[in-house]
DNA sequence: TCAAAATTCTAAATCGTTTTAGGATTTTAT
DNA sequence: ATAAAATCCTAAAACGATTTAGAATTTTGA
């Protein structure tokens, strides 16, 4: 910046009056502290005349608080997360507060540092969407009672506020569906780290709902997909299936990667969804829509999520005592896009 | 929050030293400004067992700079912006940076009014994806020389450095890939506001690849699709050309938004794409690849982008002196996905 | 032995706000 | 005329860091 910044200060002294009262006049408080209305028209316009716009970090400083609450997700480029992103936006918005927007890629140890370094800018509060397996570290960062809600997944014996979805009972419809649909052996493809309580929580729901419905199981039929190589680990898992001429003719995606990489794999190998194999997926995301035959997907009410989440929050930036702590589920729904045919 | 925060003051107090020694130590200063090495280890072991971490928003109100960027797009939804942020995280938190992401939705005034809410906010710099028709308001938002890159889209008359891509190219070549195709009338569905410079340059693109070809057109071709009616709109002009039996068997959509407007409506008019009407889109996004059959489009080097984007608005940054504004100018590839078939 | 040099540390100003605790001055009431 | 009340305004501290300019002490050198 070449041209210095005009201050308070700036306009009191143009003006003559101290800047306290060019504080109280800027903040509305002008009435409560019986400044005459004239000064305040001289305060508004020079205001006006130099463009002055009070420097936020001071206030900040100040008054303890930013206005800035961080989001910490695994991927923002991840749809899932960028559409929540964009909901939970336009909430702080409202209240005046901004979002700082950071990506983990699963990393325990950069997920820790990122809560580090958003505590050190003062945000006031922070919605995390968490990869930990334990909960020692989140514990000893949120233990000053930071305010902080846990999104999508929950950690083992973190006492935290939480809004998730029921994601046993989500994959158990989808399961279920498929069932009903004809399908006999069903597989499932799970993302590495499994011990995601989301991830995990699905296959509760897979196993469950292939034992009530007496299908057949076998560990064979849950496979484990490395995260950091999804693509080829899926094809060849497909292609093992698509060979085998077993009857599993069925797949259960278990998040949005999966099953993308599943689209791309029956594509690559010329196998038809869901003629020649059917497919599930957990997390329904635009792209579903838009394949022919398009998706079945179990969705999560992304909005409702976020507003939970952002009331929680504000309500504990708020009310600075400690407060009990909340854990809302939320229902999943099963969106139908194509009856499967045998 | 309930405990109070442990400052550089309280170090400074336990260990009976001032405050400019621990604040030399913390940043590294000791061995320049002489300090003992046991004060320093004094220090750090006193930072160790209070857990004290610097107050960002004081240091950096001392220090006149925030370590923060400031990312405005239309919406951070979209996964063109949504990628885009992604990798402008990582470049930014290599450098020590974050990113307060806002999204406009391609209103003015919004925009105008969050570049404002930054500057106050003390963001370092700025990367805006603008939809501003004029100049006049940004010019005397920046005119203090604040450090910015302008992305994506050009503004008439703008002064500012600018990171975008060939455009009108990259609709040409879409076109003329149509046009090999064996394709005669040629639809091109532009979302509204059309002034948006990528836009204008796409269509720009598409007429000179229609003429130079000397294929036939009129304005009936060339329609505009409202922004927020997207769907609805995309619908019926596709069940206009469906229905007509004329020979307009390809529309051309000028963003991602279009396209998936347009497989909707196939979908639910079941239009074979490409085999009733073909269609190209400009951006590619990650369903394109997905749909089957798949969508040829015309890609961005986003990353190419956002690497210039960066690296221009972090030597702004530093040299604070005036610069001469720059204009990278991308190439953008077309992805045959599938040859359309007459 | 004593001034100069080296070593190790610190007081105070500063960044730009908000807020507390009152200080002047004028008006009102008796 | 004067105390009380009302009106309008301000000085200074505080938030938590960095940095300038120099102070206090010890060591060195002749």
């Amino acid at each position: 910046m070449t041209k210095k910044k005009v201050s308070i200060d700036d306009i009191a002294k143009s003006l003559g009056v101290s800047k306290t009262l060019v504080s109280l006049v800027i903040n509305s408080k002008a009435e409560k502290h019986g400044i005459s209305k004239i000064t305040q028209k001289k305060v508004w316009d020079k205001v006006e005349e130099l463009n002055y716009k009070p420097n936020m970090m001071a206030r900040s400083l100040r008054l303890g608080k930013s206005n800035t609450i961080g989001l910490i997700v695994s991927d923002i480029s991840n749809p899932f997360y960028s559409k929540m992103a964009r909901q939970i936006e336009d909430l702080a918005q409202k209240k005046g507060y901004n979002l700082i927007i950071c990506s983990t890629d699963e990393n325990i140890e950069k997920e820790l540092t990122l809560i580090k370094m958003l505590k050190g800018r003062q945000v006031d509060g922070l919605i995390i969407s968490s990869s930990q397996k334990k909960s020692e570290e989140l514990n000893a960062l949120l233990k000053d009672n930071y305010p902080s809600v846990f999104i999508d997944r929950c950690i083992p014996r973190l006492k935290a506020n939480y809004v998730t979805v029921d994601n046993t009972r989500g994959a158990y419809e989808a399961v279920e569906h498929l069932i009903q649909q004809g399908y006999d052996k069903i597989a499932a493809f799970a993302i590495s780290p499994i011990h995601v309580s989301t991830i995990n929580d699905r296959i509760q729901g897979y196993l469950r709902a292939v034992k009530d419905h007496e299908k057949t199981y076998n560990n064979s039929l849950l496979v484990e997909i490395p995260f950091n190589n999804i693509k080829a680990s899926v094809k060849k898992e497909m292609k093992k299936i698509h060979d085998a001429k077993e009857s599993v003719r069925a797949i259960f995606a278990l998040n949005n990667h999966i099953a993308i990489a599943c689209l791309e794999a029956a594509q690559e190998m010329k196998i038809r969804i869901p003629d020649d194999i059917a497919l599930v997926s957990f997390d329904d995301i635009d792209a579903f829509r838009l394949t022919s035959p398009s998706v079945t997907a179990v969705m999560q009410p992304l909005d409702e999520i976020c507003d939970h989440a952002v009331k929680i929050l504000f309500h504990e930036i708020t009310n600075k005592t400690e407060l009990e702590k909340k854990h809302i589920v939320l229902q999943t729904r099963l969106v139908i896009r194509r009856s499967s045919v045998l």
